[in-house]
DNA sequence: GCATTTTCCCAAAGCGCTTTGAGAATTGGA
DNA sequence: TCCAATTCTCAAAGCGCTTTGGGAAAATGC
């Protein structure tokens, strides 16, 4: 049943349904009402396709998933994050087109739904340090929401992002007030922006406590159950091992976890970790205790901000940018404890 | 630019232009060229709302992302699946436009799709015993894949699986030629259908042995972390626990793991593990000698198999469903060794 | 050389909606 | 009662493509 069959059937005219059914005044209340009966009984619902084109919008928020050639790697928030954003495009009559791409032909593909007009905005995941897609965007006048933020990017957009900056400057204070002084940091992918914003809260703590930042504890890349094995080995190899870590995702802390397994130390008592914890519904760090002490913001609400944050922009196109700052919560758990040379002091008495 | 501009452009009709972009016989090289050429030129690119309505097609594929109210989970394999299964779609032009929607909302959303024509096809996720998507689906007539099978459904309909009972009975029988004999089972949530074919090679495993199952140390739920960590926990608390578990995904896996970690006992020593990995992108079980003995089957791998299927069932509607069952291999890990007896029996000489 | 194909291109009619610009029908005011 | 204002409804023109049904020009066959 298509919109003409039903002002036929009706015996109105299809401007009066199209009218009726869309919520304009110029309808008196029982024809509405006689008009939604009808396409409810008849389970009329209009043509996407035409309603698209005789609109001119798409109805349709874009997200990119990036995959990369080499290292094959999905992001394991994404999906928590479309859980969140594409109820809010549910609600609000959107649909959600996914495009998985290439990282070398994303912005390619970001011209492609501009020009195509199949989607009225698109979100911006993982920016990097001066990333070159929001220049692109802004360009190509497709409204955008970044989320995360990037470092060098003059012109103003819309974003939001967590306080990584400052959760991890307290992440660091809090284990430096349990006494440790050799605190390594294992980080995400270098160029990531939220990676160089986690680095400066980490070098802020050391900072504040007279440290500096020792480069060979530090460490970049792409967040994988693997690199958090293989690099907390190599840590605990070192003539002097840190005697505490920070982690910046809960997959990489699960490896971490694996290499101290193998040599029998205890996560909390031989040795300290911190994670910043996206609250994966797969992967909640929660009970009576949490497993691990973290800095907590969870990526799904995180969707669900910039879901509305899109399509308010694509709304009312002539405000100005919006941004929203969303701070992390830091909840201790059972991964922390003081550091063996406090623990000495204080058995000591 | 538009169609008519550039047909303006070129002094040809804009019959000609848009055969000419779309390959078709009737239209000389020369004039071909001469168009393709302009189009890149000038940046053309068909606007996807007039195309879909004049063609009638969507040119999109939908996936619907179902969460629930109660356990807000999504699941953690979702997101490499898509990332196999929209890379061809890309390749082959399509979009992938994804819902999410709430359980409860499921069948509505698959009406609502086809009557809104908004995609050509749908892949089902999940299948339950019994579905009754599938009679949904084929009484719409909205081309659709399912991801798995489901039991007691009579009609045929394209489907793409691994053979989980085969998989499970292998893991099973693995372990019992280690010595093992009271093996649990740590499965996913009842009524799914690969659940209980999971079990049902359990089950063919032990009785293959002249063993039976003991539903003590069979347990349903979904995967999480934090499933794994409290089974494991409640197994081992039994006063004749299990010397072996078989764990349906590599999330609990690590829950199991940490449970183990808090007792100080070693997979593969004290007791053995073996799982079913999915082969997530950001969880690899890998390495000289993986973490993990694992049935391992790629679910990315799928999603690329079943993107085909459904593109080839919307290219030829009349063909007969298609069906696809994948085998997944047994590789053996870190996590599995003698049973406690045979390891008492191999030391005594 | 003429009739017949074949090749190449075009005008116009959709696809199923929204929206503009007006015209009936109704209401209210004097 | 008549006229103006208001309310309700409609015909028709798009939106930007694809596709049908021809028709002119060029190539072919005799």
């Amino acid at each position: 049943m298509n919109l003409k069959e039903l002002s036929d059937y009706l015996g109105l005219s299809q401007t009066t349904v199209s009218r009726a059914l869309n919520g304009y005044p110029e309808v008196s209340e029982k024809t509405r009402r006689r008009v939604m009966d009808a396409a409810r009984q008849h389970d009329y619902l209009p043509d996407a396709r035409a309603k698209r084109l005789a609109t001119g919008r798409a109805m349709a928020i874009g997200h990119l998933l990036p995959v990369s050639k080499e290292h094959e790697m999905v992001n394991p928030i994404f999906s928590d994050f479309l859980a969140g954003a594409g109820k809010r495009y549910a609600e609000n009559g959107f649909d959600l087109v996914l495009s998985v791409v290439e990282d070398k032909d994303e912005a390619e593909t970001y011209r492609d739904l501009a020009r195509r007009g199949a989607v009225d905005g698109v979100v911006v995941h993982g920016p990097r340090i001066n990333d070159e897609r929001i220049a692109l965007l802004t360009e190509l006048g497709l409204p955008f929401v970044v989320h995360g933020r990037s470092s060098e990017v003059s012109t103003d957009y819309n974003w939001i992002d967590v306080n990584n900056r400052r959760a991890f400057a307290r992440a660091t204070a809090f284990l430096l007030d349990l006494g440790h002084r050799r605190i390594a940091l294992l980080n995400g992918l270098a160029g990531m922006d939220f990676a160089a914003r986690r680095f400066k809260g980490y070098q802020d703590g050391l900072h504040a406590a007279g440290l500096d930042v020792d480069p060979d504890i530090v460490s970049h890349a792409e967040m994988t159950e693997t690199y958090g094995y293989a690099r907390t080995n190599a840590l605990l190899d070192l003539d002097t091992p840190p005697t505490a870590i920070i982690i910046s995702s809960i997959i990489p802390a699960i490896g971490a976890r694996r290499a101290l397994g193998d040599r029998g130390l205890t996560p909390g008592k031989d040795i300290s970790i911190v994670i910043h914890d996206d609250d994966l519904s797969y992967f909640r760090n929660d009970g009576d205790v949490p497993t691990y002490t973290a800095t907590r913001s969870s990526v799904r609400a995180a969707g669900e901000e910039t879901a509305d944050m899109l399509l308010a922009a694509i709304r009312e196109p002539h405000q100005p940018p919006r941004q929203l700052l969303l701070e992390a919560e830091l909840t201790v758990g059972q991964s922390t404890g003081a550091a063996p040379a406090v623990r000495q002091l204080l058995k000591e008495g």
